[in-house]
DNA sequence: ATCTATTGTCTCATTTTGTTACAATAATAA
DNA sequence: TTATTATTGTAACAAAATGAGACAATAGAT
């Protein structure tokens, strides 16, 4: 992988993304860890001269995810001094070129744009990029220390989320697009970290006018068989 | 008023400011019109190199009103690139600068923040800077064309200010340090763009337990006199 | 055929919200 | 001093939303 180039990009922006998926009974967040550094961080870039911010953000999400459509929103721009680390920087830098120059562009301090996305958890195999050793999900109660206040994005996004939960159902996006109310209500639950009375979500759920049901999916168990509800599309 | 210096700056970034007041029965936000250009725009600014972006704001909204301590909240980023405007930004740039250069840093295209603030309209005279013919208040209701896309700018810091007026009572921030239920009742009202019961919102605003009761206010008219009211400090 | 776990819905109690009613009151007019 | 008027604070009641428990339906195991 090259250093992207300081003339094809926006000087001093960039984004991070927080990319949430469900695994059925934790939400979790995909962060990478860079090549002989031991730090960890989320997945993040820089804006093309000619490039929407959003396109930009979409196109960092698909080359990490392969996802193309996918549930993304801005939710906060970082735009502190203290955020910048141009010690870290090098030192990814440095352990992945050759070619480190001691001005780079990449050590400049960077305002930086928060995304979260909200994807179908099964539906990824996160393979990591040429900086990065790896790239894997993480329980958001199970986060290790991260690079450039990224901790405090995560919490921040995580908060944003929990404040948009009830719009439009945005839970569904980290569900498959049929699933049991059962599976909506732990997801809900999940983002909201607590439980919730079975008959009233069921009842909320269904008087807000936006779910199809569909046939009952039998899972081999001995007991009734719930219904498949999917998003009524004309609602989006 | 010099330009702005492109050593001192962040490139490619600015921002945007939605300053709010409230006259007593209209909602109300502050435009600029540039000196001998017809365009009207919202106030806003550059980021200094060691600067916060949030104190850069403060510090703009400052020049503009007088005002340090103000209720200051981030909305949103805009980053598309039809945003930029380079033709527009040259006529200002010319008009008022003998020192124009045809390849000026400001010409770039920029990554705006937006910020709304509310403030006491009564607390505030706006003041032209050097590079506008005027400053002035404008019902939200009665907003010409703006440059930039502000006028987009502009809805989306009334749905935030919307979605988010519920949260802590943010309203009394366009109030002075003291007022009547109604004047609250009004603010509301002004920022939701319809009515509401008198009593039911008396009772939800009193059951939140933010509220202090003082002494009443006597207004000269002939009918019983309201309490005046203001917002709990150990509620901030 | 009986048993078990889970689901969908009903019912009832509780809480919240919307509306109307009415007494209290500050100033004015009689 | 005593009505009169406009507005305020609160109570009272109705309507709607929410929470919790009961229960029948049912897919599969025994």
């Amino acid at each position: 992988m090259d250093i992207p180039k300081k003339e094809d990009h926006l000087l001093n922006i960039s984004y991070d993304s927080v990319i949430f998926g469900f695994s059925g009974d934790a939400l979790k967040i995909l962060l990478l860890e860079y090549h002989d550094t031991g730090f960890f961080a989320l997945p993040g870039g820089f804006v093309r001269k000619n490039e929407n911010l959003n396109d930009a953000v979409i196109r960092g999400v698909k080359e990490r995810t392969g996802l193309e459509k996918l549930f993304l929103e801005q939710f906060h721009t970082f735009g502190n001094t203290s955020r910048s680390d141009a010690a870290a920087m090098k030192t990814i830098i440095k352990a992945n070129h050759d070619s480190y120059t001691e001005d780079s562009w990449l050590f400049d301090r960077f305002i930086s744009v928060g995304y979260y996305a909200l994807i179908d958890y099964a539906k990824v195999s996160p393979t990591p990029d040429a900086l990065s050793d790896s790239i894997d999900w993480y329980a958001i109660d199970d986060i290790p220390p991260l690079l450039f206040e990224h901790n405090l994005i995560i919490e921040k996004a995580i908060e944003t989320l929990r404040n948009n939960l009830n719009k439009k159902l945005m839970g569904i996006n980290l569900l498959p697009d049929k699933f049991t109310m059962k599976a909506l209500q732990q997801v809900h639950e999940a983002i909201l970290d607590e439980k919730l009375g079975r008959t009233a979500f069921q009842r909320k759920m269904l008087s807000l006018d936006l779910l199809e049901r569909h046939e009952k999916q039998f899972s081999g168990k001995a007991h009734k068989a719930p219904y498949l509800y999917s998003f009524k599309s004309d609602k989006a």
